[in-house]
DNA sequence: CTGAAAGCGCTTACAG
DNA sequence: CTGAAAGCGCTTACAG
């Protein structure tokens, strides 16, 4: 595997300029040290610190990896070689030896605006933070179906890639999930099957209730939901919590009151559209997601229905800039970014074998705003 | 470097119990296809293939890496003893013996909302797509100051984590991007110094003509700017088209006319405030993106301006869901998809050699929608 | 066209 | 407490 890879041998590659030449041209910035070392760095291995130190290559790499079993004073004097020859270990060669990679992927859904998702995003930013703290990096990954079917997730491990998976997004109709049990993967906010597989998700029982209680403390009865993917465990857990919600204050449940959102602005919207149609005395929507809310208050706001005032509207992530719209949404808050902190954590901990079953639940709470109120009276 | 791991040399891995327990348990869903092998999977080398080909470990490879010297017979043979044995070449071997580790990086700047950015996310769709069908993986990283100060972008290439960097959101003001030129690296959307970086960025100036072309054929002269980062070269391309074409049109450009939004939401509200103020008159705005001239919108109607009766407003990027904003906003078309595809295109051209300098420009056009109309009449 | 051997740069028992 | 040696799983000249 040199210059030519697969499908690419045509193109002899010419390797006579390279960096060296732009790096040439006049600059005119800031640069941070180095003397302008122009030329590409000779790589400075283990050995070559074993010999300037006058230890064995053993040795420089207990250092490196704080072996105690090394004494005070070669570690000192190993180290202080290190740092003045800027040696760096070549990770794919420690890898290669060791047990771990010290990679993390993270795998989301074969969205179309996946990468620029408030939901996912915040998550990751977590997760970003915490696998840089723990020291491990991060790939990440779109399974679309050809990339399932090629085999491309197990490859993953098999192949060396990374030591753990965080899956994003998905739900028990993904069935590559299963692919993933016997090695260390977490499914990130959502179940799969009783504890099949390892999970950390926001406890949305708990947000849900938040939701209603609110609305019929304000006096709502006629409660429409739009929800979504109902096949994922704790899309349900929502559905269930709101006509059991319901039920519990008396409230005959009607089937016309609920509606698919799919998780989108537009499906929201369309939701909204069907729900006010098939029920005028509707005073409140809980939804599924703030996107399906913001969605279905621009409809109803579009269609001569004031937002609070005739209909209040719940969503559920409290996504960012929500407190910007008009009116702000009321919503449940998920600890998205601790979300993918804790999935993080708990995936390291796994790889480790610190801990052999990760099933957590994160709380969360209402952030009441401007698109709720009290019931209108007629 | 065993289990254990800096600073964390306290608890022994308790290594008795890990996938294989949790995997015992009973489970209830689709199995894809393997009767169900439990134990973690005995890995196969190189070596188990070539003995069971009957070839060297040499052959193996060559077939793998579809090594044209390989006859057809022996090629297709060891196939399929790799296909029946399922084996999978170990990539950290594969990279440690060649030039290559198949990997790239994305850095995005330390913005507590990168990863949920729809900007950044349009991009690194591009770049993920395109990534995926050059047969490379993708690493990414946030700067943080902690991040640069510790030289972990150098780290990138010397410890081998990858064979080149995209970096995105960042201008001449990041010094540390110069500590990166003497290795395969392309800036998105920037430039820096005159050429000393490689880099692919959309047609900032294309864009700016557009938008006043169309603002001036409507009719406005009174025409205000929002900008932001005026350090960023591409940015700056915006500022001088702006005032260029003003004065071409016979306009007298006013300082009290530009206002810094940072980018965002809340900075573009508050620069509408600061340029109403300023100037009654203004009849049109000039937002440098679509999250500013968003939060100018806002600004607007909350503050009894009608947009766009009294005031046009143009944005620039064209992120998802503006044909929804009310009034949808009229603005440039920034080709970030592409702009991620060709960037990662380029980076690995450059990877391999087959190109020393990347320097492209990629054009824009004008998405006409409701937040522009002629200019009033007073 | 194919194989034996050296080497990539580390870690890890095993001696001492 | 430290070193010599084997090994991780590949690729790549070098022979033949």
């Amino acid at each position: 595997m040199t210059a030519k890879l697969k499908g690419e041998t045509r193109e002899p590659p010419d390797i006579t300029r390279t960096a060296v030449t732009a790096a040439a041209e006049p600059i005119q910035v800031n640069f941070n040290s180095l003397p302008a070392e122009e030329n590409p760095p000779e790589r400075i291995s283990i050995r070559d610190v074993a010999k300037q130190a006058g230890v064995s290559i053993a040795t420089v790499s207990m250092v490196v990896n704080q072996n105690p079993r090394i004494s005070r004073g070669t570690h000192v004097r190993v180290q202080r070689v290190i740092d003045s020859m800027g040696y760096r270990p070549n990770r794919l060669a420690q890898s290669l030896s060791s047990r771990y990679t010290q990679v993390l992927a993270v795998i989301l859904p074969p969205l179309r605006h996946a990468f620029a998702d408030a939901y996912f995003g915040e998550i990751l930013s977590g997760i970003s933070d915490r696998a840089g703290k723990l020291g491990h990096k991060l790939l990440i990954e779109q399974a679309k179906p050809q990339y399932i079917k090629e085999g491309k997730h197990i490859e993953l491990y098999e192949r060396r890639f990374v030591d753990g998976v965080l899956c994003l997004g998905f739900n028990e109709k993904h069935g590559f999930l299963s692919d993933l049990r016997q090695y260390p993967m977490i499914l990130v906010d959502n179940r799969f099957g009783e504890g099949v597989l390892d999970y950390v998700h926001c406890d949305y029982r708990m947000g849900a209730k938040q939701a209603m209680n609110c609305l019929l403390q304000l006096g709502h009865r006629n409660i429409g939901m739009i929800y979504a993917a109902p096949e994922s465990p704790t899309a349900r857990d929502v559905l269930e919590v709101y006509t059991t919600e319901l039920r519990n204050a008396g409230i005959e449940v009607k089937e016309s009151w609920m509606a698919d959102g799919c998780f989108t602005d537009e499906g929201g919207a369309a939701a909204a559209d069907l729900l006010t149609h098939r029920d005028k005395d509707l005073t409140a929507l809980l939804c599924g997601n703030d996107k399906m809310a913001l969605g279905a208050i621009r409809y109803l706001v579009e269609h001569g229905h004031k937002v609070p005032q005739d209909i209040s509207v719940v969503g559920f992530d409290d996504i960012q800039h929500l407190a910007y719209a008009n009116p702000s949404l009321t919503t449940v808050h998920l600890p998205l970014y601790e979300l993918g902190v804790a999935a993080c954590e708990r995936l390291v901990s796994r790889i480790r074998g610190k801990v052999d079953r990760v099933a957590e639940v994160l709380p969360t709470h209402l952030v009441l705003r401007e698109s709720t109120s009290i019931v209108r009276t007629r």
